[in-house]
DNA sequence: TAAAAAATACATTTTATCAGGTATTGCTAC
DNA sequence: GTAGCAATACCTGATAAAATGTATTTTTTA
């Protein structure tokens, strides 16, 4: 038996990519390739499918929400997501929402084969650096560091754009020593000891915006 | 003549693509692919090369530096750039470090094509997206971003980690003073209000690290 | 090698931040 | 329905940064 697989990424010389890498595997098909996750709903009504292979940053719908929507009306067929880079909660997301595997693109030729055999012979798979990402830092990622508060974000923002805090107190409507608290706050909360460290740590952690 | 041609992408599906898609060309040659910069820079001093199609966002040397360091000895070798999103300020300072051209790696094969020839040309070339990208602000970008000097560099970072105009004046063994002024004039040239706003500025356009 | 850029240094005034403690009100989740 | 968090607000002293002006030396580069 043939797989019947698709492709889906935005990067025609990525889906090229692939294309060549799975047509070295005997009982692989590529039956189509699409640069968007609306092109392959419309497919997937009239045809069958076994296998997809798709990145998760797609212009309109993004990857995590294209697998739930498919995994819903077709729970058979077997979806692998990947992207450039990863982070642990959308790898998981992914997976909840029936992924069948996470591969990131630096992951060699031979990960990458090993990968969809294993999912279609029904594992869940894991690139290698995918792996060593999600294993960690359940300590450390999700406990150590805190969130913003809603009023905490917007008087972060604002401190990044340079203004003072009188200048915010204006903007927001707030006192003065409102905003002089939040900051202190915010400064406490993450062991920072100024408002340029600060925002070195939000743009770094990406918790602006 | 066929131009002798090198990929370095970080992902191994990707220089595939481009390989299968640049195997195409006629008067192209593959002669290696890389993984990064690094080896690229060993193989460059012996061996004859005329093309290179790189990534920007690499490992251990970014592709923006990597370009500089090439084209100070090899002036004659045609460099484009490949990235899967695309800033302004990023692409701006890809060109004016000596690269040839840039492309997003969304681009559809033709566009590769083109862009390839007429940068082999002697052309500055842009993929359609970069274009629009790049065109907007016309007036405001070509009074273009100045860069910081080594020792801006130095004291930028040490503000980033929160430290205090003393506290780098210790470790850099200067004056108070002189941290000051240096201080002060990094904050004019970028007309920027504070320290945090400009440690946004830098982050944001890649200019630390 | 001359001009330009970068790095160094000094002095002062005004303004803002940082750090300490305290307290009230409104959500909201258990 | 109450405990806890978030948001609001006040006070003050010490410290640091920002704004302004000037000037010498070293290094790059045209």
């Amino acid at each position: 038996m043939r797989y019947k697989t698709v492709i889906v990424d935005d990067h025609p010389i990525v889906i090229s990519g692939i294309a060549g890498l799975l047509s070295e595997l005997e009982n692989i098909e590529i039956v189509e390739k699409f640069e968007s996750g609306i092109a392959l709903l419309d497919y997937i009504e009239d045809h069958k499918i076994d296998l997809i292979l798709m990145d998760i940053f797609l212009p309109i719908i993004n990857g995590v929400d294209l697998c739930k929507t498919i995994k819903q009306k077709h729970p058979k067929i077997v979806i692998i997501g990947m992207s450039s880079q990863s982070e642990r909660s959308l790898v998981m997301q992914f997976i909840q929402n029936g992924g069948n595997g996470y591969i990131l693109k630096n992951a060699s030729f031979d990960e990458f084969k090993n990968c969809i055999y294993k999912a279609i012979d029904g594992e869940i798979v894991f690139s290698e650096e995918v792996k060593t990402i999600i294993s960690q830092p359940l300590s450390e990622d999700l406990e150590r560091i805190p969130g913003l508060s809603r009023r905490e974000r917007d008087i972060a923002l604002l401190l990044s754009q340079g203004k003072s805090t009188q200048e915010i107190a204006d903007d927001l409507f707030l006192s003065f020593l409102t905003v002089q608290t939040h900051r202190r706050n915010i400064l406490q909360k993450y062991k920072m000891k100024n408002v340029a460290e600060l925002i070195a740590f939000l743009l770094k952690n990406n918790m602006l915006n």
